[in-house]
RNA sequence: GGCGCUAUCGUCUAGGGGUUAGGACGGAAGAUUCUCAAUCUUCAAACCCGGGUUCGAUUCCCGGUAGCGCUACCA
């Protein structure tokens, strides 16, 4: 048997944002076929043109690129098998009806919608299956094309066979279903819109597709599938059909639990590597089952379809949050410091909004913000220090929060800090840090150095006699308003570095806090 | 209702006729640190239920239950 070349397809629709059910599935059918070196189809499946609108697919593409996900054809690169947009493949369609009509595989149907609709109603309300095929079924072919030609409009059926279909699975195995099960379906409208379940069969077959990877939702559409390829005489493809992605309440994984799509784990702060990385890890595990972290090469190289789970999986946006620590830790000082400008960025601007009411011109918004050289090399330190303890990069301005929103009045009257307030040393240690702070020649020059500050803390610890929690705890109040974060050797650089820069948002030197809290302190 | 798919720690999963049922996230405890985070160490935590097959079922088969999907002139 000669190994046939494997073509795969992702076949998303372009009615809204991406979300990750259907990111895995771009994911593992991408997987699989750059492993076999394999051609990778991007269709779109835009029949419903109600819900399709030309803005989606553009972010489609964006987000598949952003997510780190190629293909070989495609409606932006063309390919052999063009169009790669269903709605500019309307003539195909209708020429395959109209041999399937040729070859008695179909037929037309008059039966109005709303009758049929009034039937299965029936139907269901009584506990018996809905019908099997329509009326118009028992009819002599040439009496409905008559009808047709008068001007009448039908709807195309096709005729499911009287056997049971089965069809392979890659992760389910055999699937088999009774005949009874399926119904005599539509396949071109009475409008001529073409269904899905027909145009699918239709692109796949001409598009040479060998492997259909999607999510099992289409399990149950795939006997129709099945019947339309044997109908036309075309080979049946391999089947995988991906299971659901749900969210923590078990239900399938949609808007109503939160920012699902790519475009908004991106706008978060989640590196690619990492989202690639967890979607591959949702329904699939190396042999062994010991290794989390695979870069994208490692993957293509592991990557299994045959042992991808058939059960479904809940979305953990902890796990994700693992992995993207991870990846920050790993990714290129220069890279974080870019990604993390956004977000810098939207904190001035929702600073500069807050305090004017007035949202900045354009041209000040731009990446970077009007900001100099100076202080974007200040923000990367910033950024180098606080990424890594950050789950996405969106939360570095509230991390950032002790540096740009200093408040000594909130942070004496904040319950977390009672304790390191009210304790019996708390007073001499801080009354003794201001007078030094504003004694040293280092501080009234507005640059104290971190050696200078490490002195002077020593110079306390030996004139109150106080040391280690006691001691450092009051100051670190005293200057973050927080009684955590990160260590005085680099926080004390940025501060005081950062008080002589020209920023939208002030921040305070050391000499400016000691002195600001000293005075909230005892007001 | 019918049909289909699925079922191992809270979650993602490995495993498989005899195992101390393994790993990871999360959780707990400890070490370290001025503190948080990080890091390291340790701990708790699972085979849905009932029958069958078998010397022996979590594993194989059947049934039940539950979850999900399809049952459209949606995709």
């Amino acid at each position: 048997m000669t190994q046939e070349k494997v073509r795969v397809r992702f076949a998303p629709s372009p009615t809204g944002q991406v979300h990750v059910g259907n990111a895995r599935t771009a994911l593992f059918n991408w997987l699989f076929a750059r492993q076999k070196g394999g051609t990778y189809v991007l269709r779109i499946e835009d029949t419903d043109v109600e819900r399709s609108e030309a803005r989606y697919e553009t972010q489609l593409l964006d987000d598949m690129k952003w997510l780190g996900i190629d293909w070989d054809e495609g409606p932006d690169v063309g390919g052999p098998f063009p169009p790669y947009r269903q709605s500019e493949r309307l003539d195909i369609y209708h020429q395959y009806a109209g041999k399937l009509l040729e070859k008695g595989k179909a037929y037309l149907c008059f039966c109005p919608a709303d009758v049929l609709e009034q039937e299965r109603e029936k139907a269901l309300a009584e506990h018996r299956p809905p019908m099997r095929s329509c009326p118009c079924a028992e009819v002599d072919p040439a009496e409905l094309q008559k009808r047709r030609a008068a001007g009448e409009s039908a709807a195309i059926r096709l005729k499911i066979p009287d056997h049971p279909i089965r069809f392979h699975d890659i992760v389910r195995g055999w699937v088999e279903f009774p005949p009874e099960a399926v119904a005599d379906p539509i396949i071109v409208r009475s409008t001529g819109m073409p269904v899905y379940n027909y145009v699918v069969v239709v692109d796949d077959a001409l598009m040479e597709i060998t492997h259909v990877i999607r999510g099992d939702d289409h399990l149950s559409n795939t006997p129709k599938q099945v019947v339309l390829y044997e109908a036309f005489g075309w080979k049946v493809p391999e089947f995988a059909h991906l299971s659901t992605i749900l969210g923590a309440d078990r239900q399938r994984l949609s808007k109503r639990h939160g920012a699902v799509s790519i475009a908004n784990f991106r706008d978060s702060g989640v590196l690619p590597e990492a989202l690639f990385n967890y979607l591959a890890l949702l329904g699939w595990a190396p042999s062994g089952g010991d290794r989390e972290i695979f870069s994208k090469e490692e993957l293509v190289k592991e990557f299994d379809l045959g042992r991808v789970t058939p059960s479904a999986a809940v979305f953990d946006v902890d796990k994700l949050n693992w992995l993207n620590r991870h990846y920050i830790k790993e990714a290129a000082p220069e890279r974080l410091a870019a990604l993390a400008q956004n977000y810098w960025d939207r904190m001035f601007r929702d600073s500069i909004v807050a305090q004017t009411g007035l949202t900045p011109a354009a041209e000040v918004s731009k990446p970077g913000y009007g900001l100099s050289d100076e202080a974007l090399e200040w923000l990367k330190k910033i950024t180098a220090l606080l990424a890594p303890s950050v789950d996405r990069l969106e939360q570095l301005p509230e991390r950032a929060s002790l540096i740009f929103a200093y408040d000594p009045v909130a942070a004496t009257m904040a319950p977390d800090n009672a304790e390191v307030l009210s304790a019996p040393n708390t007073a001499r240690v801080l009354d003794a840090f201001a007078a030094k702070i504003a004694a040293d020649a280092e501080a009234q020059a507005q640059k104290l150095s971190p050696e200078r500050f490490k002195a002077i803390v020593n110079e306390v610890k030996t004139e109150t006699g106080v040391k280690g929690k006691d001691l450092f705890h009051p100051i670190r109040v005293a200057l973050t308003g927080s009684h955590s974060g990160p260590e005085f050797d680099k926080l004390v650089p940025i501060l005081e570095e950062g008080s002589r820069l020209k920023l939208p948002k002030r921040v305070l030197s050391v000499r400016e806090r000691i002195e600001a809290f000293q005075a909230a302190r005892t007001a």
